[in-house]
Parts: structure tokens; sequence; C-alpha cells
DNA sequence: CGGTAATTTGACTCTTCTCAAGAGGCGTGG
DNA sequence: CCACGCCTCTTGAGAAGAGTCAAATTACCG
């Protein structure tokens, strides 16, 4: 890494909001974007880490999208978290030091690595990348927070919550909040909502019949996103 | 907070541990024990703070019980998690600046204070209370992820694995890991679980049927540890 | 173009929920 | 100290939701 770094990996991302300390004016090159690697590609199915390993770093994701998959003694599965493009990655290592799930690419995606070591040094040094970083981490404790508060309502109101979910963070991120592809096997929205692939299957049967939803494939085209909404509550 | 302290609220806590950064040597004016304010009384349905709250700090739980409940847009409420003597409390607030949830007290219990101020200092000031603070958040983002990847197994599994969580944290803070009691009421252990109050009745029934448990009241036995270990897997 | 994996749908089963009624416990006030 | 009322707990019966098993169809990859 150059010490007086000019242009680089984070000049044309058009993320590179994400990694950069919010609230305060700070010279750029003490943000995020200064010690974050150029992206690194990956195949799907491939990982950016995987369970137990010591942690390495986050990962800011620049394209495709990501599973962070948890799996316990018995071999079952369990999906945390979807990670889409613009969102960091790896808070489940940050603190424990060891990454807890896997990250897996649920197609071919680009990921640019933070390494652990330019956090900590960096994170001490800056307050401002400091703050971003805890503000990050508010929001992933939130998302857990307001998922594991979802837990004994009915499978239809968690697979809507759950496309509403990819909807307003498609749009956050500047994508169409009706339109987006869904890398995800039945088998995985199931995992992930807690729930059979076969329910999965019905339900968005239904939510099509009922002109809610369109999909083709991996192509999910939301129709009424009002309608979904109303069923989360 | 003087200079120079000495004795104080933390010098007599047998959980004094629980606010000491681990795994340096660190002179003792820099411990959380330092910032902590004494200990207050909280009654039976008491909050210590409330969802939306600004956040005012952490709390290290000294006796009692307390419940960390979220109450969604229509009113149906969640218990994220149960706190018990010796645990900290409040992380729901700490990075995000507001607490997401209400901190309950499920009986008459003490807990001390940890002023948000001081931790802001102190933890840019000395690196162990920082860790400290990493540290714990570690746990309750892996508490987290770990309750998350059971959304899926059935209740008996859920229950079971509840029991047993009790006990070895009663046990890791020096309490019986056979025998506690738990001041949770019926609706309450199914609102942490995710079941309604029926099913939990008819489980504690089966398990008591079973030789497994015996409880009267709020008094809970474990009386085959392994047995319910087993249910869970 | 063939083979494998994913999806869809049906029929049936099982778990869990809902509704309901009765029993038990606890605190308050007489 | 007892009685009353309220809240909690327990248990049952029936309904609904979700799971399981199975087969047919479709999509995808090499």
């Amino acid at each position: 890494m150059e010490p007086t770094f000019k242009g680089g990996p984070c000049t044309d991302c058009r993320f590179s909001e994400v990694c950069k300390p919010k609230g305060v004016v700070t010279p750029q090159r003490f943000c995020l974007t200064q010690i974050a690697k150029r992206a690194r590609t990956f195949h799907k199915g491939e990982s950016l880490y995987r369970s137990g390993m010591r942690f390495s770093g986050i990962y800011a994701i620049k394209s495709g999208s990501m599973k962070l998959l948890h799996t316990d003694s018995k071999g079952r599965e369990a999906i945390i978290a979807i990670m889409l493009p613009g969102e960091l990655a790896g808070f489940d290592g940050l603190f424990s030091g060891n990454y807890r799930c896997a990250l897996v690419a649920l197609e071919t995606s680009s990921a640019c690595e933070i390494p652990s070591a330019e956090i900590e040094t960096l994170s001490r040094q800056m307050p401002a990348v400091h703050r971003t970083l805890m503000h990050k981490t508010g929001e992933q404790i939130e998302r857990s927070i307001d998922r594991l508060a979802t837990t004994k309502r009915p499978a239809e109101e968690r697979l809507a919550g759950f496309l509403v979910d990819l909807s307003s963070r498609y749009s956050a991120r500047g994508f169409s909040a009706e339109e987006f592809y869904l890398n995800l096997t039945r088998q995985e929205i199931g995992d992930h909502l807690g729930v059979t692939l076969e329910t999965v299957c019905r339900l968005l049967s239904r939510f099509e019949t009922a002109g809610m939803i369109e999909f083709s494939g991996k192509f999910v085209r939301i129709k009424d996103l009002e309608a979904l909404k109303k069923l989360t509550v």
C-alpha cells in the first residue's frame, strides 16, 4: 500500500461510501477505502471464509451475493444472513477472533477484503474508522434482534418479510426495489427462514397467484409491495 | 470518579471479574470496575431501559434476572434473551446509540450501570477496557447466531436447549447447574422460544414424566442433564 | 443432448396452535 | 387468618399449519 495513495480500487467503486466513515469530515486517506485490498472474484460455492477460521478481515461486497452459513454439530445448515452488494460481512469473527459461520458466494461475486491487521491499527488511531465499524456492528446486531423477534410468526409472514427486506436493501443500494435476481434455491430460502423447501414453494406459488409477485427462475418481480408489507406488519 | 480509587462498589462484588479486562495485566484503576456506579435495585417488572431510549450505558447484573424484551409494531412480544447474574446487558444500544429492546427485571434484582460517557472515554484511552467490551460483544453476536440457527428445530429441542443453556450459564457463574429458580411464566418461556404457553406446559410435563427434570413452581431441578443435552444435539 | 439437480404439486401425517374449562397459587383486604 | 379475586398453570379436543414422502415436470450444466 502506497503512503500517498491516489486512485486505486475504491476510486471508481460505486459503493465506496460504504467503507467511508460517516458523520465527520476526515481526510480521505483515513477511510476504510484506503486499506481495502483490490476486489477479488469468488465463484459460486466458493468460501471467503469458513467457520472456525481465525478472523482475517471484513469483506465489502461489490457484486453478486453471499450467504452467511451456520452448520451445527449434526450437519444441519442454517443461513444466518444473505449479503448483498454494498454491504459488509465478517462481523461474526470481528469480536471473537474466529469466524462463527462460513461466508459463501451464491453466484460469481466480487468483494474487497479489509484485512484484520489494518482494521486494528487504523481503528485505534482513527476514531472515524472505529466509529464506522461500530455503526455497522450496530446494524448487524439490530438485524439479528429483528430476526430473532420473528421466530413465532407463521411461515407466510416470514417469507413476505424476507422479500420486503431484500427489496428495501436493494433499493437502498441503488438497485431496483421491484426486480432482482434471487440466487437462492428453495432449500436455501427455507434454511434461512426455518421452513422446508416445499413450504417455500407453496407459499411463493400462493403469492404469485395472489398477484403479489411474479418469478421466472431466479428472477423476481415484486408487483404489489404494499400487499407483501401488509402480510408482515 | 476519584483518581486514586480505593475500595468502592466493586471491591466485594463476587462478579467483579466480569467487568475487568481479561488476558492482560492492567493497573486495577483502569478496569470497568472503576467506572461502574454502585448497584441499584430494580423491582419485578421495572425497566432498566426501554426500546428507543438513547443509549445510557451497559448494565452488570449482580443478582436476580432480566428479560431483554422486543415488541413489534403489532404489540407482539419476543424475548430476545434472558440475562443472569454476572452477565452484561445493554449491547442492543451500544453501537446504534439507541436501545432496540427493553431490559426488564423478572424479579427483584440489582445491577450496576456503566455509564455511556465513561465507556466512550475509557475505551478510547484504555485498550484493555476496549478489548473487554469487544470480547463481550463477540459473545453476544455468537449467542444471537446460535439462536438464529435453531429456528427450524422442533419445540422440544429448543426447550431442552434452553434449559441446558441456563444450566451451563448458572454453572459458569458459580451457581448450581442442577437447581435454580426460573422466574419466567410459561408465556414468557414461549415468547423466548417462539412457541405458545400451552406447548411449553406440555413439553415440561413430558420432560418431567420422562424423569429429566422436576419442578415445583418457579424452582427447577435438572435430574438428567445428559438426556436433555441429547435432545438438543 | 443426456443426466443431474431443482422445482412443483399432491396426499398424508404430525406437530403445534387455538379454544376452552378446570385447578392451583398468590396477594390483598376484610 | 381466611376468603376472594385474579393470574397462572394444566390438560383436553379439534383445527390448522407445516413437515414428510413421493412422483412428475422443469431447468441447468457439461
